[in-house]
DNA sequence: TTGACATATTGACGCTTATCGATATGATGA
DNA sequence: TCATCATATCGATAAGCGTCAATATGTCAA
């Protein structure tokens, strides 16, 4: 079977990491600057567990400057699991959300 | 913070779920249907139990009829689950993955 | 009504995992 | 080199959850 859905499910199915993942969204934040975000929700180990977990499923883009770490969030990774799971437990309604560009093209 | 997609993510996040969505797509199975399917993996109060997280989630649609209870995959809630991840987490691409509907009513 | 079938529920068990404190690793500036 | 900052790793703990055997509930046919 396939395991990319399942690695995407158990990953995005936990509280904290969806809301890292929210904070990770369209900006590159530090470990530290999620710990911060998380305002004491969990501290900095947990984060860093977190994003292992989520860099794993490819779910973030790492980049290292310095001594900082910097994180965000692979938004096309999520968009391709979603396609996918759409694809799999869907197939009637796959068709309906192909991409634009798809439909432009004819 | 948004409870819906927290809700989807951990009824997909495992391995056994995922091959009886799979097993319910398109199709209508009483939960013994479920149990043959699924070839001695579980056993039946183990596929009760899962069916039960799956209806929870608003993930299947079911059918009594008899003494027979007929399950099947609840695809358009898979589809918006999606939809919803895609515009949380992938708001760069929501755009791109609109309906076709949407597009052909331009 | 009774027996058989279909499914749900219960209680227990073990595994996974989220979390933390403590510590290690790594990089920088003084 | 040394102190400090940023992050990762480790070991322990607790909570969550998947699974099963046993049993309860519900439905039908005889």
């Amino acid at each position: 079977m396939d395991t990319q859905s399942l690695v995407f499910a158990k990953a995005i199915a936990d509280e904290t990491r969806q809301q890292i993942m929210s904070h990770l969204c369209c900006v590159w934040l530090s470990v530290t600057d999620v710990v911060d975000k998380l305002d004491g929700k969990v501290n900095q180990p947990t984060v860093s567990h977190h994003l292992k977990v989520l860099q794993d499923a490819g779910l973030v883009f790492v980049r290292q400057e310095g001594r900082i770490r910097w994180y965000t969030l692979n938004q096309e990774r999520v968009t391709m699991c979603c396609g996918q799971l759409v694809s799999q437990f869907a197939p009637d309604y796959a068709a309906s959300i192909i991409p634009v560009s798809a439909i432009e093209q004819r």
